[in-house]
DNA sequence: CTTTATTTTCATTTTTTTTTGAAAGTTTAA
DNA sequence: TTAAACTTTCAAAAAAAAATGAAAATAAAG
């Protein structure tokens, strides 16, 4: 296989995964065609690789700067912005959990601890089923936040090596 | 705060995360009535409870089953079927790790493998990023999948308890 | 069989999400 | 200043995803 089409396959295939994980395909791609970038590129490069238009891309590249995946460079002499992804793999898996966390975990564990806290007949099958599932939502919401919070310090070898190696 | 109101909160919260997640936002909100139902449910009661067309309940109520969460029932000297959606947050969140294995991470991993077999000129900046991109997202990949292959055969406790246990 | 209850399908409609592109805004440099 | 280069915004259009509902299919009962 060729470099040009392999490099198309794996941004088409990080356009799909992201889909599949409710984020937007061109975002997912742009970010794919950043990673296998060893140079910055300009919006306008972008735009052209991908065939997108200019709202798109300038939107999705903000995106991307804000998941802290992405940041923008300037070069002397130069006029223009140049775009420039974090190459390093656990980093950016990293960076992807700390968001989610952020933006997804941490809200709905705040809201499964109010439904947790809701009063009731303790005999009232709909209420003990209620209860029970809430809580047992909320107990293991909160066993991936704190597995979270390791990972987001860990190093990658440690981290996987010593969970492998504990049920090995 | 009163049951049906949690009730309704509990189902709009995990239509929201579901459709975050990239599952269809009522898929989500059936599986969450059932989970909180003690009793199984007929098509009618979900179509009722959050109004919805009779195909849309069918369709949906069909994917839980493929996706390992709700099972149909017959009850005796009924006619209609019943859905009843498993209970166990442990065993749910297995089944959801496991599909999702299936289908998405087993995939990628096929074409990453491909990809890494790539052959270019080792003083190609563009060969050599790619190369080193997709080869670390392929080793990740492959640690992931192995931790998930650890979590199916876990217990909860046993899981999180031994990984917060080696990173405290 | 025939009728009735129930489930499934799927073409069409509706809703939601994403993309476009041109105008407005901003920055730089002459 | 002014003007050119470049970036951002956002209303409108397009595309994609999800939902509807009625007809077809299936299954059970009489």
């Amino acid at each position: 296989m060729e470099l040009a089409e392999a490099r198309l396959k794996f941004i088409e295939a990080w356009g799909k995964l992201g889909s599949e994980w409710g984020i937007n395909r061109t975002m997912a791609q742009v970010h794919a065609l950043l990673m296998i970038s060893p140079e910055a590129l300009t919006t306008e490069e972008v735009m052209a690789e991908l065939s997108i238009s200019r709202g798109n891309a300038n939107m999705t590249l903000r995106d991307l700067i804000d998941w802290g995946l992405v940041e923008k460079q300037h070069k002397t002499g130069e006029r223009k912005e140049f775009f420039y992804a974090e190459k390093d793999v656990w980093t950016i898996a990293r960076r992807v959990a700390e968001e989610r966390k952020k933006r997804e975990l941490t809200p709905i564990i705040k809201i499964l601890d109010q439904l947790a806290g809701v009063e009731g007949d303790a005999k009232d099958p709909a209420y003990k089923t209620f209860k029970t599932t809430v809580t047992d939502i909320n107990k293991l919401a909160n066993n991936v936040n704190k597995t979270l919070d390791t990972m987001l310090k860990a190093e990658e070898n440690w981290f996987f090596g010593s969970i492998l190696k504990v049920f090995k």
